[in-house]
This record gives structure tokens, sequence and C-alpha cells, in this order.
DNA sequence: AAGCTGGGCTAACCGAAAGCAGTCTCCGCA
DNA sequence: TGCGGAGACTGCTTTCGGTTAGCCCAGCTT
């Protein structure tokens, strides 16, 4: 890491907050054990435990529970400057697995580290909260979509909150961004088969709303898919009060 | 509250943890400041900041979200010992609304003495920790259900999972618990119309599985019901070996 | 007693999405 | 250079679950 500012993690909390020397610093110190996975091999298991958490430098993760019938339900996608399995490392369970979706980056933090950056900059602390906590609301709103939109905005919709996403760490636009998922991947975070992703895909596509192609989301109207799948991107911006 | 023991909250912690006279008292501490709601008016509203966090002491209460186009989805039913909008309190931002499903009764919690009893007794946090990454996972297990369930498991499963909780609190056991939920509540909860939650319940009565009457929830088969809805308590069995 | 209302319940109809079956293309590789 | 696998794509059939439209019953109002 030649500096800490390039990193996506500071990308994404420097929206949030002025990050002073000090933290900065703290989070620089976290920055150090790097290490690389390749794509497709699992990082944690469902059910292994005593796991370290990671902070994703490059390249795409999701986080899936498998069910007894061989299906699997991804909970959510983490992309460069999200934590993997910080709750599994606080609490010593981990109940769902992680699978690489490219070859990865990613930090290593132990749980002392962790705490003892905690103690030291506690504004930095209630930063991570604060992203933990936004990571729930998007669980939620993904149950929100699973449960009650359509095929259709449910992809509209998730390929947005991605954009949104994206943006934050410098890696997408209103215009578009690279994306390496596969229409597998999109029917098992959406609860489809991947047969009627594709279907979907083709009506977005074909309506002019937006395209999936060649690992890359273009978004063709991106105010037309807004009002179409309900997009309100407060759940990701919100600041924290606490913070400011 | 005549006697500290007898709260659901701490029914429900001490099944995990022993917890000590200090940790007892400052649980009492807590449990000063008593409310009452009647159902169907709504607590806390979705976009509404700054509230109080509560603890609730008796009733059943619902947290979802409205859609644009006036859908609902329920993400969670409180019981008895649940905390209600703790996340909205420490992050002064909540995304979704809570409404009684009963006349409840609930303790009302400030930031500043939850705080206090943090710094107080250590302990107690990690177990208020533990709750609340119970809650998520179990609106992860719920988003498994809804992308990736049938009608019939969910349902199953569902009701499986409220019976677990129930039965912590002394509410409920494998023979069955009082269920003040309506239809509705359930359609809303598990993504479907409240006519096929109809027709889901009678074919789970007709083969035998369970009863859902009167305002009660009948297990004919437990073992059945477990094994068709794949229901794996873990999630909410699971003990902190931090706690241990 | 008549008239609400809310909750439970059912039938008939229909659409959305799954399942199945198969093609096409690109790419790695033996 | 020909094989095999992954991923994208499509047509056809089936099924699950939504929609509409009701009925029944119990508990209230007035």
């Amino acid at each position: 890491m030649t500096d800490i500012l390039e990193s996506p993690l500071t990308k994404k909390l420097q929206v949030f907050l002025a990050l002073s020397e000090d933290e900065l610093d703290v989070l620089k110190r976290l920055h150090l054990r790097r290490r690389s996975f390749t794509a497709g091999r699992d990082l944690v298991h469902q059910g292994q435990s005593d796991q370290a958490a990671y902070i994703l430098a490059a390249g795409w993760v999701c986080s899936y529970k498998l069910q007894p019938d061989g299906t699997r339900q991804i909970v959510d996608f983490q992309i460069p400057g999200d934590f993997l399995g910080l709750r599994s490392v606080l609490l010593r369970t981990s109940d769902h697995s992680f699978e690489p979706v490219t070859d990865i980056q990613a930090v290593e933090v132990l749980v002392d580290d962790l705490l003892d950056a905690f103690t030291k900059t506690p504004r930095l602390a209630a930063a991570f909260l604060w992203a933990a906590s936004r990571d729930e609301a998007m669980v939620v709103e993904h149950l929100v979509g699973v449960g009650r939109r359509s095929a259709d905005a449910r992809m509209a919709h998730f390929l947005l909150e991605l954009g949104a996403r994206l943006k934050l760490v410098g890696m997408g636009s209103k215009e578009g961004y690279a994306c390496p998922l596969t229409q597998y991947h999109l029917a098992d975070a959406l609860g489809l088969s991947a047969v009627h992703v594709n279907r979907v895909l083709r009506k977005l596509r074909e309506s002019g709303l937006l395209t999936f192609q060649d690992g890359r989301v273009t978004f063709d109207n991106y105010d037309g898919l807004v009002g179409f799948s309900g997009f309100d991107p407060a759940y990701l911006d919100q600041t924290d009060p606490l913070l400011k």
C-alpha cells in the first residue's frame, strides 16, 4: 500500500467524516498483513469459527448461505473497502460462507489490533460501527426486494445499489461500472433462476433502461431506473450525526 | 417490575451466561421507565430519528418497511425480551417502522444509561452485542427463507423459529405457543398474499404438521416440521465463547 | 335488529417465474 | 485442432402463487 489515502476503505470513510492524521495513521497500521486469494475458493466456510476478519482491498466477494437442498442464497456482495466477517470475529461464530468472485486482495485484521485501534481512536470505532450498520441496512433492503419487488424491479434496484456503492470507492458512476458477476451470481442473490435472470436482463435492455453485458453494467436511463425500481439511496448515503 | 429475574430479557440472557449480582443490578436500573402502547399505533415511524430504544416487556411488535407502492415487508417480529430500535438509537437514524401487534409494555432506555451500563459491566455489553448479532442472523435467515424456500417450508420454518425464540423466554414449547399474529401479518412477513397464507396453513394442517388457529400455533409433528423446513436452530442457540 | 368491521376461509382464473431442453460462442488446453 | 466446460441465450411446458371476488362468523355499534 503506497498511500493509505488510496485505500478504498479510506475513500469510503472519508465521504462521511474527515479523518485526522492520527486516525489515518491507525488505519495505515491496520493495513499491514496483505493477502491474496483466488477466485472460487471459499475463504470462510459456513460453521467455521475463530476466523480473522478482512478488509477487502481489491476484487469482489460474495457471502452466502447454503440450503440443505443445495440451492444457495447470496446475502451480499463485498466490494473494495468492505469488511469480511467482522461479525464472525467479534462473536467467534460464522453463519455464512465467503467466496471470492474474482481473485482478490485483502488485508487481514486481528481482533486485538482492531480493539486496540478502537480504544486509541473512538471516532474510528464509531465509523466502523456506522459501516457495520450500513451493511445491515443493505441486508434489510435486500430482504424487502426479494420479498416485495417484482423480478425486474428487484434486478434494477440491485444493480443501482451496487452502482451507488462502487461510486463511493471510485469504481463507478451514473454511467455504469465494471461488474465481474455472472448471471448465476445474480440469480443466487435475487432468488431467481439463472434462466429467468437472463430474460429479465433482456427485458431491461430492450426497454432502454440498462445493459448488462461483457462484464459491464451500463445505465442507459438512470432516472428511469430509479423511478422504476423505487431506489432511494438514503440508507447508503446517510451520514451519522454522531460523526459530524 | 417485582423481580428482575422474571424479566424476559433476563431470562433470555441467563440462558447464555450466568449474570452476577452486579450485572443484575445494572439490568434492574435499566428497567425503570416502564411505558405502555396500544396495538396498531406506530411506535417509531420510518425516517424518524432521535428516538429512544426500548426493551419489550410484554406483547408483540413487528418492524417493517413500507414500499412506495403501498405493500409492506415485515422485517422481524419482536417478542418479550427483545430490543426495539437499538440500532436507531446508536446511529440516530431509523430506517424502518415499528408497530405493536398487541398492546405492549416496554421499558424505555436512554442512550446515556445504556453507555453507562456498558462501561460499568463490559460483560453485559458483550451480551447485548451478542443479542444484536443474533437479531441480524435472524434477518439473514429470513432473507434465505424468502429467497430460496417454498411458501410451505418458509411458513413452517418461520413458525418454528418463533417457537424457539418464545421458548427461551418461557412462552412456548415444542407443543406450540400462543400467537397473536393474523394471517395478514404472516403474509407481510413471508412475502406472500394473505390468501395464499391461508392455503398454506390449511395444507400444513391437513398434512398433520402444525395447526394455526384461534391465536395458537400447535406443532402436531415437531420433528416432521423440522425435517420438512430444514430448520436448524444453531443461529438462535449458539452461545458466544467470549461470554463463557 | 340491522349494519358495520376485521379476521378467517374458499373457488376460479391467470400471470410470473421455474424447469427442462437445447443452441451458440468463447476460451483453455491436451 | 478438436474437445470440453462455462457462461449466455432461447422456446416450450408446467406450477406456484397472486388477484379478484366472494362467503361466513364474531364482536361491535346505534
